[in-house]
DNA sequence: GCCCAGGTATAAA
DNA sequence: TTTATACATGGG
């Protein structure tokens, strides 16, 4: 371990199985930016890093030993035994066994709560192109600078903003739904670290009070901000796969990882699009 | 120009 | 309770 903090390399062995381009480019994170040479650079907590994989090493550049301890391993889900919740869950079905062969790399990431929901209230009747635009307009805009990027603005920030002062970001009706958001979190009318180990059902309909969140931004916010893995984001787009894929089986067959399967589903099923057809 | 995107609010049946 | 439509914007 160097002195300086910007030369510290964390190195994690090969046992932990995780691949970058799946994990941070599957639809639960708009925010990492890979670069050149195959590494990534993403900040969370307000703290910058450049990640990647050498000799099936993960690399962690930029950060300390203390922050790998407190804001990395846990950000990457490293304690979290992914090996064998795929060999669970490809017991359940010979469709869900191909979605996690697909990409056995993914992990969820334990992403701060305010962000995930910001995001997710932005992702609706939207496409990642264009969700990554705005989410990267936002923290330009409001965030603060740290290093070579932005941290995510925080909801007080936000919620001293009006419709006008977002016009920036093109986020059409959204916008009124991210001010909604940030003025609900800031004044704990919606508490968001209360809603984290609430029932799910209850922490669900809390969230629902948000304008512009519904079920599906709801489920979206637990599972990837609150680590809560048995949420599922079952929209009109999910029932086609459950229908089509598990034979007409409610997602209740996945079980406490229910979240976890719907991932694999979800970027298994985008990347093969022609996979609904051949299994109808 | 067209269709669509990790949906939701609102009104109507 | 379920179903239909508008919504802002722009990627492909």
């Amino acid at each position: 371990m160097k002195n300086s903090k910007n030369l510290n390399i964390i190195k994690i062995p090969d046992t932990i199985s995780i691949d970058l381009d799946q994990t941070l480019d599957c639809g639960q994170s708009f925010r990492w930016q890979k670069l050149d040479d195959y590494s990534y650079r993403g900040i969370a907590y307000s703290k910058e890093i450049k990640i990647t994989k050498k000799d099936s090493c993960l690399l962690i550049l930029g950060s300390s030993k203390y922050e790998y301890d407190t804001i990395w391993k846990n950000y990457f889900d490293l304690d979290l035994d992914y090996d064998k919740i795929r060999d669970t869950l490809s017991e359940i079905h010979p469709n869900m066994k191909a979605a996690t062969e697909y990409a056995p790399g993914i992990r969820i990431l334990r992403q701060e709560p305010w962000e995930a929901l910001c995001s997710f209230i932005i992702s609706q009747n939207n496409n990642i192109p264009r969700i990554k635009g705005i989410i990267s307009r936002l923290c330009e805009n409001f965030g603060e600078h740290t290093g070579s990027g932005f941290s995510f603005p925080d909801y007080e920030t936000l919620s001293k903003l009006n419709e006008q002062d977002l016009s920036y970001l093109r986020a059409g009706f959204r916008s009124a739904y991210i001010l909604d958001a940030a003025k609900k979190v800031f004044k704990r009318e919606i508490n968001l670290e209360e809603i984290k180990y609430m029932p799910i059902d209850k922490a669900r309909n809390e969230l629902m009070k948000i304008k512009g969140v519904g079920p599906k931004v709801a489920e979206c916010t637990l599972l990837y901000g609150m680590h809560r893995l048995e949420a599922f984001p079952l929209d009109v787009w999910m029932k086609r796969a459950m229908k089509t894929l598990f034979d007409g089986y409610t997602y209740e067959i996945f079980g406490e990882y229910a979240g976890i399967a719907q991932q694999y589903i979800f970027h298994y099923s985008r990347m093969n699009p022609q996979i609904f057809s051949s299994c109808g």
